[in-house]
RNA sequence: GGGCUCGUAGCUCAGCUAGGUAGAGCAAUCGGCUCUUAACCGAUGGGCCGAGGGUUCGAAUCCCUCCGAGCCCGCCA
């Protein structure tokens, strides 16, 4: 059905790229899928994400800003008419004291997150710390959704329409929640939690509704009135997710399982916009969680998780985009930081290649739109410079600084110039590697350089060896191929074992018995450097 | 009690919404001037497609059942 839409369009429109520009082709990534799903709806689409901002957010969040822009950019490829918000549930009451906060905080659980103080002192709110490292995660990524916060959507009184319906026609709304979820509603139930100006809390003991006020009674004592067009109380969530729907009118949403279940807050939005707010409900995106392997399940609430900035930390921003897009949202990802990141890297370097130069087959055509979508900006027009990342792993161990290792690239790979536009890929793509070889990269691939002979044994043969190869060395070209050339030769004439040798010079110069192919390794560092060290044997 | 996803080569997964002789990457093995070491190039090996049944001329692909793995909902968000 989509495949009729999508052949009714204009062929070939344009030929942005060498052959394979992904976004003429006839790609069935889920982004265009839903996409397509939404054209036939017509007329305006708004996509519509956001996050509660309780504590460190998690990759499994990016995963959603990453889905939804997917649709948005898939949407305007094809001249929809498309905006993206993301709400920032800053009005949320803070559940608990979570593990990361300090014992103070204990008398904030309850309160709004708008109006709790920044645990660090660093911004002004508590919501505004959490969401703004996030916020400025996904800026990373190209995602750049209007940010509303929901605070002040009450504030402003945006809800109060809203609000007011909900109220008038709260046995509904209770009789529709406890239809889905299943569970029987409390005596005196109403779609409403009032503020205490009081203690600061939300109170849902409602005693009586009377545009505008509603009428409440606070756990603490006071007893009082609350104004619903001024921000002096909330929905509960399963009523104010549709009721952000119905502000909006919003077409599109992705959502992480949980809301996805059966009986869970999607489908009593459903019912609820059916029955209550009178609305489509709009078009949802279940995504499943994602996972870092080896790590156990992500939970905001632990504090002990690896947030969506750590991720981008030491994983490309494109190649994160990447990762995600190219799996169905209902799919589970496994995220491997350790040696798996790498793979993904090359992975992505490869579909680059694809996307510039041809050569995917039709089952990869996907990839290059996932590729495509995952740019954090345009697409380039022609294929990037591409630095081999495990070699970069080497050599970003090689030399500390960012000048160092291109120089090594340089001589190394034989580049002879690097583009701006390369050279802060270069620059990106050697941060990650950095934090990656801190906090995750296993043992085996780290070495260091020792600057000074390390204090290791060498026998007399060895040293015999060291100084025969160090002559030899001096007129040899310095290129990885001779370097190892000459090791070998050493080797035979002094009839040594090859692995004998390989585990003198790398215990001379990294101290440890095996490393990175020697031949290349010495050959991207300096020459006097080598036969200097190799005098000191 | 309910829902979702997954189970294909050692690992990560394609292929399954157009049923027709099993794919990729990584790993492994072997080669690249008598040279094992984590760049690069090339080659090779390796899978009764979780199990059982059904539909079909034909099923990894569709249907049913079962087994196994993970997660979520039935508090709150």
């Amino acid at each position: 059905m989509h495949r009729r839409g999508r052949r009714s369009k204009a062929p070939n429109r344009d030929k942005p790229y060498n052959g394979q520009g992904a976004s003429r082709l006839d790609s069935m990534h889920w982004a265009d899928v839903i996409a397509n799903t939404l054209l036939e709806r017509g007329g305006k689409h708004l996509i519509s994400t956001g996050i509660t901002p309780s504590g460190y957010i998690h990759v499994g969040s990016l995963r959603e800003s990453i889905t939804a822009n997917a649709v948005y950019k898939a949407l305007k490829d094809k001249g929809a008419d498309a905006d993206f918000i993301y709400l920032v549930d800053s009005y949320d009451p803070l559940r608990k004291r979570y593990p990361f906060l300090p014992e103070s905080f204990e008398k904030e659980v309850g309160k709004p997150i708008c109006y709790i103080p920044c645990p660090d002192g660093c911004h002004d709110t508590y919501a505004e710390h959490f969401i703004t490292p996030f916020l400025e995660a996904i800026g990373e990524l190209g995602i750049r959704p209007r940010i509303i916060w929901t605070h002040k959507l009450y504030e402003e009184g945006k809800f109060t329409e809203i609000v007011d319906l909900v109220l008038r026609e709260r046995s509904k709304v209770a009789d529709i929640l406890a239809d889905v979820t299943g569970r029987k509603m409390p005596e005196g139930f109403w779609p409403f939690s009032a503020e205490c100006p009081e203690c600061g809390m939300f109170s849902d003991r409602i005693v009586s509704y009377d545009f505008p006020y509603v009428h409440f009674k606070c756990k603490c004592g006071y007893e009082g009135d609350a104004d619903i067009r001024k921000g002096q109380g909330k929905m509960p969530w399963r009523v104010e997710w549709p009721a952000k729907w119905k502000l909006f009118s919003v077409t599109c949403e992705p959502f992480g399982k949980d809301h996805a279940a059966a009986g869970g807050s999607y489908d009593s939005g459903v019912r609820l916009c059916n029955e209550v707010y009178g609305m489509e409900p709009p078009h949802p995106v279940p995504y499943e969680f994602i996972q870092f392997k080896g790590k156990g399940q992500m939970h905001k609430s632990t504090g002990n998780v690896v947030t969506g900035t750590d991720a981008l930390l030491i994983t490309p921003p494109p190649v994160l985009a990447f990762s995600v897009l190219r799996y169905n949202p209902e799919r589970h990802i496994d995220y491997d930081p350790g040696m798996g990141i790498l793979d993904i890297v090359d992975e992505f370097d490869k579909v680059e290649t694809f996307y510039f130069n041809g050569g995917a087959d039709e089952k990869e055509k996907d990839l290059l739109r996932a590729y495509e979508i995952a740019q954090p900006s345009a697409v380039r027009n022609k294929l990037p410079l591409q630095v081999p990342y495990r070699h970069l792993v080497s050599v970003a161990q090689i030399s500390d600084s960012f000048d160092g290792v291109v120089e090594v690239l340089k001589r190394s790979m034989s580049i002879p110039e690097i583009s701006g536009e390369d050279m802060e890929v270069l620059r990106q793509r050697l941060e990650c590697v950095r934090h990656w070889l801190n906090a995750f990269a296993p043992e085996s691939v780290l070495f260091t350089v020792s600057p000074e002979r390390p204090d290791v044994e060498m026998s007399d043969e060895e040293r015999a060896y060291a100084s025969e190869l160090r002559k030899r060395l001096a007129d040899t070209e310095w290129t990885g191929d001779r370097i190892h050339d000459a090791i070998y030769e050493t080797a035979k004439t002094r009839g040594l074992q090859p692995k004998a040798c390989f585990q003198a010079l790398y215990r001379l110069f990294i101290d440890r018995r095996s490393g990175p192919r020697l031949g290349f390794f010495l050959s991207t560092l300096d020459k006097s450097f080598v036969l200097k060290r190799l005098d000191e044997a």
